[in-house]
DNA sequence: CCCACTATTGATAATGATTGTCGAAATCAG
DNA sequence: CTGATTTCGACAATCATTATCAATAGTGGG
């Protein structure tokens, strides 16, 4: 019943750093976000790092996936907030997004069919990149 | 060097009872299938289930799926060892096999429009299923 | 600018799922 | 039946993630 103000998140210099992080295109998984940051010089805790991670997540700035080892794996997005897939590298983690146009539809009939109901779905390719396939690491 | 006969699996007590209660057609976790075994009077040691599990994936006879909070769930599939997706319920775990026609071509396509190779897919819909809506657990 | 009030941090402990260890028990070919 | 090997299972170890909690640092007011 209290009035319940909005508890406004503080500008930490913890924060500007792993936004900055973020700055690139590929999936890491928390650890292997804090470790290059604090090879970048940085001295932010780890507990810190899957604190904003998961912050982000859940305010839609950072997309998350369950890799095949069950790790969670996280990316700032180019397309924002908008619903989309990807295509990943297996080996070193960069991303492409790419949209299933018929797809989201298909997902929808075929839960009413089935009478499930709050469907959602994951679609994810995986693969070995052009870079890695090339060096040899596929 | 040495000719490597290969190793034939023993049927244990263990086993048999393992696959029994795979009978069902609900994904579980590891430690849920091993509640329910030794609720069902069976002594089977947690580590046991999982490495039967785990052989059992690996021959084709049991699917495996990886969920959102990370825990690896397994099942006993109708469709052998042909490749399908699912529709699971995120609450008790009831499955069906769907396929997605379109998907399997179109995921190669992806792939080599980016140029990356060993391409692998994962479609899973979730859900909530009509039991668990009735029951209120949705 | 200084203070007080909290949100946040980070070292570390705790958790929870899964895997490794290793002596004991069981399978199965001969 | 018997011995070589596999498998079991209790328990320790691992690994990612989360919870603790005292110390630190934004923020807004004076
Ligand atoms: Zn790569
Ligand atoms: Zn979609
Ligand atoms: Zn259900
Ligand atoms: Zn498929």
């Amino acid at each position: 019943m209290s009035p319940d103000t909005a508890p406004r998140p503080r500008m930490t210099r913890q924060r500007r750093e792993i936004l900055d992080a973020l700055d690139t295109r590929d999936f890491r998984s928390a650890q292997s976000w804090h470790e290059r940051l604090r090879s970048d010089g940085s001295t932010v805790g780890l507990a810190t790092v899957y604190r904003a991670l998961q912050a982000l997540v859940d305010s839609g700035d950072v997309d998350s996936v369950v890799s095949e080892s069950g790790e969670t794996l996280y990316r700032r997005c180019e397309a924002g907030e908008e619903h989309h897939h990807h295509l990943r590298c297996r080996v070193c983690g960069k991303a492409v997004e790419i949209d299933v146009p018929e797809f989201e539809e298909f997902a929808r009939h075929i839960g009413d069919a089935h009478g499930y109901g709050d469907i959602r779905h994951t679609i994810e390719l995986t693969g070995v990149c052009p870079e890695c396939a090339a060096a040899g690491r596929g």
